[in-house]
Formats: structure tokens, C-alpha cells, sequence
DNA sequence: CTGAAAGCGCTAACAG
DNA sequence: CTGTTAGCGCTTTCAG
């Protein structure tokens, strides 16, 4: 193995400087900068990370504890997975997967063994059992989503909340007056899973204020699920014209099923959705949606914990990201009544 | 920060008996481990990870590649990954999470700095392009996924050339005689994907001896993808009444565009999958399939690989977990002709 | 069965 | 702008 004694010497330079050439963390002249980097390529030399991490106490690990549980999305956790890890080596670091199964626990060890030096959260519940815990650790974390109290803690999400309210404002300047909101599964409700919970709160919301009748299902991510609901709709809301989805596993299946039964979209119905945006377009009629920026999400999310690690500027406690609704063929002025 | 120093003191020992209690690399006296046990407790000591890798030359962490292209079933994916995660934790090791991405140079990354001491590479293609890199790296690595030529190479998955044969096997001794298997999308075809390959192998191998006509149909992971294969095959292939299902996504899709079409499963066709249980557990019809066990592939990929840093006994150069087929009901006999 | 002590390879004062 | 050097916290010989 090559070490950075071997490069100093054939460089001619201390150990030193060939450490403050790669960390740029004091002036180099440009001719040694320039004779260090050729002997470390001629070399082939790599930092061995162990050495790296215990001299400097920063492993240039962040850990990214992701969720496994009842209703999650998975191909939605994957994106922001990838996202978290792209982001990551763009700042020189690498992801350590951490399985929500874990618990605390898994936060405790990495934590304390400094296996990684920050920490990214997903699946936050409103109430979420991990926070007195990541709020005393004394590692900079970042959560993926808004719970009740964000006191002392860093959040970054889309704004559910302000979504909900986009799509149902949407549908209401639209003329329909009678709308549902197909949620995600009852568990992930029922566990008060943050984005969830705010999308009912902010489509409730608006809809109470432009004295629509609304009603709120939420849904099991199969499509026989998919296909229960929209009968149930037909059946017990027959006056119902616009609809706002957020479960991004049944869309497709469900606007199967509208049509199965005999509801055009858009014609009779107005469908909106909440959801990655490459999901709505490909649909074979392409979704009115506002997106789901998870790249976005995850590149920020690693930005602030960066901004925490290098206690540069100030990191705020809550980032909600504004929604952005596209217009696509899902949805239409209610025909006059 | 509480150091094996502070233990050996508190515990009145010395630090390398410490380490060895931890370790268990040399006996030590029930009496002292007890005491060091309980100083370790009392004091919340944890060893740290950087310190570790460097006196050891372990750190204790696996990376996992995980592909992110075109056709792949991003929750399949998903399930290896936990799988890994979960089995690693059992070996006490973590995971560290690299995209398919960053390619060889995220490999060579890994391996030069010692951030982890073996490598899982998943998505295999017959003729990886990996392969080479594999096979000098001196870290030992598993792969999930057998390439045309695993010389030198450690590799485990199930068996699909044998899951194909399998299926086709069983629909033929239910008397079927046309049969058709829908497939991954092209893109996975295209690259040579390792598992999509053999199973089309198989599943024509195995036609080709029992005297079968049949097709191979590669499919887009959508709903309406699979509405046209389906249209497709009652067009060109009245005859049909066997098929082989291997592409998870559009499995319940497929099911309700045949029964859309006025193909009874199983009364006009017999439907087999190779996908994970649960899925062909769920459906309204439950198919008979065999199982991809992706709990049990992640998890010998992991115990290959203990195997192999620990120099512990031999490593096959592929382990190929013979398929199970298990009965429900979207298959039975053809109907006497 | 246990201790002492020499590193592992790198970073970051400190010194010039 | 560069060099010297003292650790970072742990493992593992070498000695006993």
C-alpha cells in the first residue's frame, strides 16, 4: 500500500504538504501543488479513510436511515436514496444504509463508534419517537420530511400541506364543486406519517375555505384496493367531479378503474395527483400533478447537512419547498351544471 | 469521548486485555471479562470505527452496488438491499451504499481508501464489464448474479435457467401445448442482463424437449404495456394457453388485461410467475410461481463473504438455489381438446 | 492468562 | 510557503 510518506518523498515534500495539497486547508506554491499531484497519480496513492477519519475525526460518512415499513413506497425511497448518495459524492462522501429496524439503536452505534458524521432521516412521523434522540446527539442531522415540533432540529420536504391546498384550488377554480382525496394506506396514517398527514390537513383546508363537499380515503397500494375505492366513490359520491391522488402505487390502476366503470377522464372527472412527475406524464392520460421533487429534496437535504458540518451559515429549523403544479390532460372545467 | 484507555483503568486492566475481551482472540479469565464487561457498560464505552480499521486493517463494511437503469424492479432491488443490510448487521458489519453509477472508479474508490473490506455487486450482466476489475481487486467480493464465466469470481442467486425449465415443466404436464413467456423489458435483454438471460434459456430449453410451441415476449414495466402484450398474444396466438410470467411489475396488470379480454385465468390460461411469494400470494387470483427468495440470496451473499475474509472454508464459484415451484390457483389442466 | 509498547497512516498544531 | 512532530484510539506482537 501506498502511503503519504511514500508520495512526500517522491515528491520531495513533507508528509505535511502533500496533506494540506489534497485538503487545499493552506497555500501551496503552484509548482509543488503541481510535482505533489504528479508523484500521488505516478503513485496511485489513495488516503487510507480509517487513518483519515482518526487523525481527523470526520469519516466523510453520513448515514441515511431509510424506511421498510407497511405502505411505504419503495421506488419513491429508492429516488431519494439515490439522490442522497449522488449528492453525497458531489461533497465527498459516501452513504452508509441504515434499515429503520434498527432503531435508535443503529443511530446510537454509528453515532458513538464515529462510523459517520452526520445523519439523514426519513419517514418522519409527526411525533416521531427518534427526535429527543437526534435532537441531544451531538451529530448534525437532517430529516426528510416536517414533524409537529421541528424545535432544534433541521427538516427539509416539499410543502404537502401547500399541495393539498394547490390541487384542490386547482379543481375548485375549475368549477368542481364536490371532490375526495385518495390517500396513501391507512397504516401510514395511522402512524401520523408526516407528509401524509399534511396533505389531509392542507386538502381539508381548502376545500372547508371554497365550501367544497370533500371526503378523504385512504388506500391500499394494490390495484384490487384501487379498484374497491373507486366503485365506493361512484356509489356513495355520485355528485363527485374532481379527485386528488396521493399514493403514487395506484394511479395508474386506479385510472383503470374510473374508466372501467365508466368515468371519463377528464370528462366526468377531474384527476389530480401528488407524485413524481415522470410517473404522471407517462400515464396513457398523462396526470395534472404537483411533483414530488425527491432529487431535489435529497440534494438539499445533504447541502444543509453539509452546511451543518462546515458550521457555515445558518441552517433553518423547517424547509418546506413550494409546490409546482403542472397542467397535463387529467383534468378540465366542469361541464356547466 | 470514553476510550479503551478510560476502560482498562476504570476496570484496572490493561488496554490490550480490553481489546481482547472485546475481540475474544485470547482467552481471558471469566473474573476480569466480567469486570471489563461491566466498566464497558458503566462508562457507555464504544470503540471507535476509524481507530479500529486502522489498527486492524477491517472496517468492518461491506458495499453494496446497486443498479438504478432502465427495466430494473426498483422494489426487487430493494428487498436484496434490506436483505444485505439485515444479514451484514448479523456479521456486524455495515453497508455502505454505492450506485451502479459511479462504476468501476466508485469500486477502486472504496477499495484503494479501505473504507470497506468487501464488495456485493448486484444487476450482473453475462459479460460484466466488472468482471475483470472483480477478479484482481484483492478485496474478496459476491456477486448476486452468475455471469457467463464466474472463474475466479464468487457468485449466488437462484437458479432461473431451472425456474424457467420448471415452469414450463409444469404447464406442460397440465397437458399444455402453446405456450408463451412474458419477460423483462428490452432493456434488460438488450444489456444481458445475467437472470433474464438464463431464464429465457430455460424456459426454451425446456419447451424445445417437451415438443411445446412457444414465444418469448420481452414487456415494459407499465399497465399499458402489458395490455397490448396481452392483446397481442390472443391476436397471434389464439392457441395459447400456457404462460410464463417473469417481470413483477406488470403481473397484476397482465392478470386483469386477460381477464379484460375475456381469457379466464385459469380457465382459459394457466398463469406461472417467477417473482417474490408475496406478490403471487396477493393477487386476486393467486398464481403459482416460483419464488425468488431474495431474503436468502442477500443473506448467503453475505455469508459467502464472511466466508471469504475469514478465509474460512471453501467458496463455491456458483451457488445456485434450486427453485421451488408452489401451487395455487391460476394454474390447471387443459381442458381435453 | 495478562501487560507494555510499537505502530497503523494521517492531520494539524507548532515552528520556522 | 514549508517542515517537524505529536498524537488520533485501537490492535497486536513480544514478553512475561
Amino acid at each position: 500500500m501506498v502511503k503519504i510518506t511514500d508520495v512526500a518523498r517522491h515528491a520531495g515534500v513533507s508528509p505535511s504538504t502533500v496533506s494540506y495539497a489534497l485538503s487545499g486547508k493552506r497555500p501551496i506554491s503552484e509548482e509543488t501543488r503541481q510535482r505533489v499531484n504528479r508523484s500521488i497519480k505516478e503513485l496511485g496513492y489513495r488516503p487510507h479513510a480509517g487513518a483519515r477519519a482518526l487523525a481527523s475525526s470526520r469519516s466523510d460518512v453520513l448515514a441515511l436511515v431509510v424506511p421498510l415499513r407497511a405502505g411505504i413506497d419503495v421506488p419513491v425511497v429508492m429516488r431519494f436514496a439515490v439522490s442522497v448518495v449522488t449528492a453525497a459524492r458531489r461533497h465527498d462522501h459516501d452513504v452508509l444504509l441504515l434499515t429503520q429496524e434498527e432503531g435508535e439503536d443503529g443511530l446510537h452505534r454509528v453515532a458513538d463508534t464515529a462510523l459517520v458524521d452526520a445523519l439523514i432521516v426519513m419517514d418522519v412521523q409527526l411525533d416521531d419517537p427518534r427526535l429527543p434522540l437526534l435532537r441531544t446527539l451531538d451529530l448534525p442531522s437532517v430529516l426528510i420530511g416536517l414533524p409537529s415540533d421541528p424545535a432544534g432540529l433541521t427538516c427539509i420536504d416539499l410543502d404537502f400541506k401547500a399541495a393539498g391546498e394547490l390541487c384542490v384550488e386547482r379543481l375548485a377554480a375549475l368549477g368542481h364543486r364536490v371532490i375526495a382525496l385518495i390517500g396513501s394506506p391507512p397504516a401510514v396514517y395511522v402512524r401520523r406519517t408526516a407528509f401524509a398527514q399534511r396533505v389531509v390537513q392542507g386538502f381539508t383546508a381548502a376545500a372547508d375555505r371554497s365550501g367544497l363537499s370533500s371526503s378523504v380515503h385512504p388506500c391500499e397500494a394494490s390495484p384490487a384496493a384501487a379498484r374497491m375505492v373507486a366503485e365506493q366513490l361512484l356509489r356513495e359520491h355520485p355528485a363527485l367531479t374532481g379527485v386528488v391522488v396521493h399514493n403514487e402505487a395506484i394511479l395508474e390502476p386506479l385510472m383503470d378503474a374510473f374508466e372501467q366503470l365508466g368515468l371519463r377522464v377528464p370528462g366526468d372527472l377531474s384527476v389530480t395527483a401528488i407524485c413524481p412527475d415522470d410517473l404522471a406524464e407517462n400515464l396513457p392520460v398523462p396526470v395534472t400533478s404537483v411533483a414530488i421533487p425527491s432529487a431535489e429534496v435529497g440534494a438539499r437535504a445533504v447541502d444543509l447537512l453539509m452546511r451543518k458540518l462546515n458550521g457555515t451559515g445558518h441552517t433553518p429549523e423547517a424547509t418546506l419547498l413550494p409546490p409546482r403544479l403542472t397542467e397535463r390532460a387529467s383534468t378540465v372545467a366542469r361541464a356547466a351544471p
